[in-house]
DNA sequence: CTGAAAGCGCTTACAG
DNA sequence: CTGAAAGCGCTTACAG
């Protein structure tokens, strides 16, 4: 297509004066303006954003690294806490580089990608990731926090210890002694802190850990999260006696659910459930209506675009972000 | 951040290896190699992409224009769409720019973005931005047909003219005779081809079409879809003796109900209700379920998606792909 | 297997 | 108000 040069030379200008026209950096001339919009218009010329960025090192364009399932379709927390982004980058003219491709080990394959900021979801432990943002002084904000926990780093998240907590607490008030817990995949930070507010649920009620049998999700096993839910279910039932059980999403708890109704037991007269992700839909359609925790997705989202918008005006902004999340007590749990 | 000079310069190379390196399109000698892998680490040097997409003049980005709306969340049928172009996208090694930002209208905004393709939603009449694009040869795919039809135009959409067809035959069949119908904006094109669809039921039933009473959703009048089709239903029940209501979307017939238990009727007792957006869930939560038709919006995202690539393969190619819809009977009408 | 140099399409001090 | 030239950080023939 048609560049500066061309229409520089057709005009009979300088290149300096196209692009001052364009981005109206420096004042120029009706005349030469008008000149230049119509031989423009003529070779049909259109800025090129990628030479633009590359020279003045700045593309309005924020980063969300987000790798996609296997099954494939965002699930209702990334699309909530999507939806939390998309308003805070709309609002300040930013858009997204949505980036759902799996991560390549290979060093070589990790490019500075056209962005002046990310967003990243699900930090892993001592995630070598975070670093290289650093070291290419890209704005970074993760959606889950850093392990080890670091306070130069910004970050939103649930209090996920505190959750798991209540949560554990709410069961063993009830009086389950032992608990099934399908956690998520063991590489996650969030999985380490909720398995530390299960326990600390036990110690103050008094009952042994070992009680409580945690399960991660493994890709590898599970193709889906609601398969996680039934096949470790079907699993379990047997070898442990175990009358409830804490799903890491409404999708695992989904799985259980499925697995209960094969094995003729009944939620929650034989089984109690309560799910950590919520989706407020699929919770209220199950049969019977999960009890499970809300996390603010939506809020996680807009809260991590406003704190990295923050950080590409002022570099120096940290700010870490815990975003209330709530039990919603519905009908899958029973006193014992 | 360090750049290719840098680490060219600590490993005593040139640029050209250094790029070799990381590029591996020319083989480099094992030693020299290791050289600047190991100074790169050192310098925390990671390539461009913003330098290496101008010079090769590839992004491996898809842009998908899908300005959002005032109220902000994206619609169910957005998010398949989107949960469509993502699989479809992830699969060939493409990531996806997300601009929601609303439209400008000053020419001198428009940047060639740094993209190999773009997938732009709801094309407008003589939508300006397709001449654009193909000026500047950039592949596009639109969702939704271009208006005036052009066979030149690569794009996927419902026949929206054969399902107002079907819409309008059923509720005429039941015995409907005066029907509202609350239609897109009227500057996009599927509102010219239901219109043209409903018309064609009246014809072959020999209904006159000025039974037919046709509103636009305007974003002046309306801040939500919901009170699009609140307001409406308000103002004109009492001017017009419709039996029947065809809602743009689910969210429209949403607002519709409302006015409906306002007013004291009773959906379908007194008013019947079709709507042209199907979110399923939406559908089946609302009382009483609502007729609706699937446009299987997954699908035409998958579709538009896989026919850009091959467009990014081939500029050549055009294709153009009518993807089925489905009216699904619920309960939210009923024969006079 | 490696280097020197031109080129990708912009912007921006500097000079006038 | 406008131009000439260097620079942004890569790639890629061309030459050896």
């Amino acid at each position: 297509m048609a560049t500066i040069d061309d229409v520089a030379k057709l005009a009979g200008v300088s290149k300096g004066t196209v692009s001052s026209v364009f981005s109206k950096k420096r004042p120029i001339s009706q005349p030469v303006t008008d000149r230049v919009l119509s031989v423009a218009k003529e070779l049909g010329y259109f800025p090129n954003h990628i030479a633009r960025s590359l020279a003045i090192k700045k593309t309005m364009i924020v980063g969300l690294k987000m790798p996609i399932s296997k099954a494939g379709n965002l699930s209702q927390f990334e699309i909530q806490m999507l939806n939390g982004v998309i308003k805070e980058c709309t609002k300040h003219g930013y858009r997204i580089l949505l980036d759902t491709l799996p991560e390549h080990d290979d060093l070589t394959q990790f490019s500075s990608d056209p962005v002046d900021g990310v967003i990243m979801l699900n930090p892993r432990k001592h995630d070598q990731r975070i670093e290289r943002y650093e070291q290419m002084r890209i704005p970074l904000v993760l959606v889950g926090r850093p392990d080890p926990l670091d306070s130069s780093i910004s970050y939103v998240d649930n209090d996920n210890e505190q959750l798991a907590y209540e949560v554990g607490n709410y069961l063993l008030t009830q009086g389950h002694r032992s608990i099934l817990f399908l956690n998520a995949s063991s590489d996650m930070t969030v999985s380490v802190d909720r398995v530390n507010g299960l326990k600390r649920a036990f110690d103050v009620q008094g009952t042994p850990f070992h009680n409580a049998k945690v399960m991660n999700f493994d890709r590898k096993h599970h193709a889906t999260p609601t398969e996680y839910g039934y096949i470790s279910m079907m699993q379990s039932h047997q070898k442990i006696p175990f009358t409830a059980v804490v799903a890491d999403t409404d999708r695992v708890a989904l799985g259980i659910l499925r697995a209960t109704r094969e094995l003729g037991m009944e939620v929650p007269r034989d089984l109690s459930i309560v799910a950590l992700s919520n989706d407020v839909r699929l919770a209220e359609e199950m049969t019977p209506k999960l009890t499970s925790v809300e996390l603010s997705a939506e809020m996680l989202g807009a809260e991590a675009g406003r704190i990295l918008i923050q950080k590409m005006i002022d570099p120096q902004t940290v700010e870490q972000c815990i975003v209330d999340a709530q039990l919603i007590y519905r009908e899958s749990c029973r006193t014992l």
